[in-house]
DNA sequence: TTGTAGAACATCGCTACCCGAGGTACCTTG
DNA sequence: CAAGGTACCTCGGGTAGCGATGTTCTACAA
């Protein structure tokens, strides 16, 4: 029973997904890499399997479009991510209702334990 | 498909269990008035098919105790819910951990739809 | 040449939990 | 007594995160 990870695990539903959309609107990205990159924030631990899950949801859903490249330094070729247009507003849409959602968790918690 | 509400359904896993538990540390409450006061609430939408089997979970975790108590403007009798001390202990632990994972969600949005 | 290791992709089954629908009991009011 | 609001609960469905497992490809060492 590990809390904090089960803690957690429970939080990143919803948002994992757009945090993907949000890493991809910077820059293209292949699924690897997004595992790596999203090991590293606090918080947001993931494995491969949820991620590629994830990105085949993403493109069945026509939020994001990819293209197999080959590595730049060996190794099997990669599947890059790139953000669609309505990805951008996915994810534009999204931050409005993370706000929200942010500012009343927020002020519940921080009534709660004054 | 109701993309709004979806969205809002799966953020609020793992954060409405403490939120329940941030309004019980300001005063004791019932079932049904929670749902009530969540509904009010941007973003907290719940019904009670949510909020009674999240009650009894709460409870059977210990996090916290119930008692009944006849209503005092008529109807049936209410199930008055208090947070424990293991309740606000895990309250304290959730409210660190919602820190890092807004931030980093923060941080990720913002900077990827600058 | 073989084999070992790592990179990168993918799928499967498990689990947790949110939600709508439905059901029961209590009390007041007309 | 019937109707309606209050308040409790349960059930089934669906979604998504996660560990385990498998496959392919390249590089490199023995």
């Amino acid at each position: 029973m590990v809390v904090a990870a089960d803690v957690l695990s429970q939080l990143r539903r919803g948002a994992l997904e757009y945090c993907v959309l949000g890493l991809l609107a910077r820059e293209e990205r292949y699924g690897f890499d997004l595992v790596r990159s999203l090991g590293a924030l606090d918080g947001m631990v993931t494995g491969e399997g949820t991620l590629y899950p994830l990105l085949s949801r993403l493109q069945k859903d026509g939020r994001v479009a990819s293209t197999w490249r080959e590595s730049d330094s060996g190794g099997p070729p990669r599947k890059y991510y790139a953000i669609t247009s309505k990805g951008h507003r996915a994810l534009h849409d999204f931050t409005a209702e993370w706000g929200r959602f942010r500012d009343t968790v927020d002020t519940i918690l921080l009534e709660g334990t004054p």
